[in-house]
DNA sequence: CCAATATATGAACATACGCTCAGATATTGG
DNA sequence: CCAATATCTGAGCGTATGTTCATATATTGG
């Protein structure tokens, strides 16, 4: 069965150069023009873990809203049909990732996009689906 | 506890006029260049399941890595030190969100990116991380 | 044909996640 | 202060997901 475990060492044997491995090898280079080192396991974890915020319908929907106004907690579970709880949990993702901002005024709470970024991010894979 | 359930009447109220919820409401209309509408509950999870594709540290490495060269299955579990029976089934994964195309060569198959909008998302969210 | 290599796949297990429910916190009005 | 409103939070439940393990498929060499 598996023919190669874990194997500690060895890795990170791939860098620029064609990696050797595997018994026969073709060296294909299609992206000549790259020059990007991977991704460390630190950094795919910290990008994983921002692609899994908006990886939830419930929160994409809340950008979705948050991209036109600033709203209420009241008025996004409203929006939703879903309880003010579950909102509050999603926001609450939403704020943790920086995804978000908040302002306070009396009893409500207005939440809105954090930056510009977080637009375009949303409008960008927006676009690629509706093709 | 809730003060308002599910209620299936009522929601999408809320379109581009202030939506007319809680008992008091004050308007903030932060965004009025906006005239994008929400995301409907299928666009979300459309959506969802795209980014969540992407929320995967093993995957993202392997759209790191793909982001440089081309690489058959053998080099790319050798390069994260992980079996390559893992692999092939994160391969698969991609293959489905159409983010990475392959090509076989005798027992080989070699896996790339399947366009150039993959690579730009990547390198957009990764450069909006290093900050 | 048969052994070896390269990859793919199904089942199972452990973990992670989203919603509900109950209750807590905070602010306003009487 | 107390009731009502608006939001937040922790525990628990059901489901989804990533890896391992065993096995299957496919291709090459002898």
């Amino acid at each position: 069965m598996n023919h190669r475990l874990p194997m500690p060492a060895r890795a990170k044997s791939a860098k620029k150069t064609a990696p050797d491995v595997c018994t026969e090898h073709h060296a294909p280079a299609s992206h000549p023009d790259a020059k990007i080192p991977p991704l460390t396991l630190v950094e795919s974890q910290r990008m994983g873990e921002f692609f899994a915020v908006l990886a939830d319908p419930t929160r994409l929907r809340l950008v979705s809203l948050l991209a036109s106004d600033e709203f209420c907690v009241c008025d996004l579970a409203s929006s939703l049909s879903m309880t003010e709880s579950a909102i509050s949990h999603q926001l609450r993702a939403l704020r943790a990732a920086r995804l978000v901002s908040y302002r306070k005024e009396g009893r409500q709470v207005f939440y809105r996009l954090h930056d510009h970024h977080v637009l375009e991010l949303y409008q960008t894979v927006r676009e690629h689906l509706e093709e």
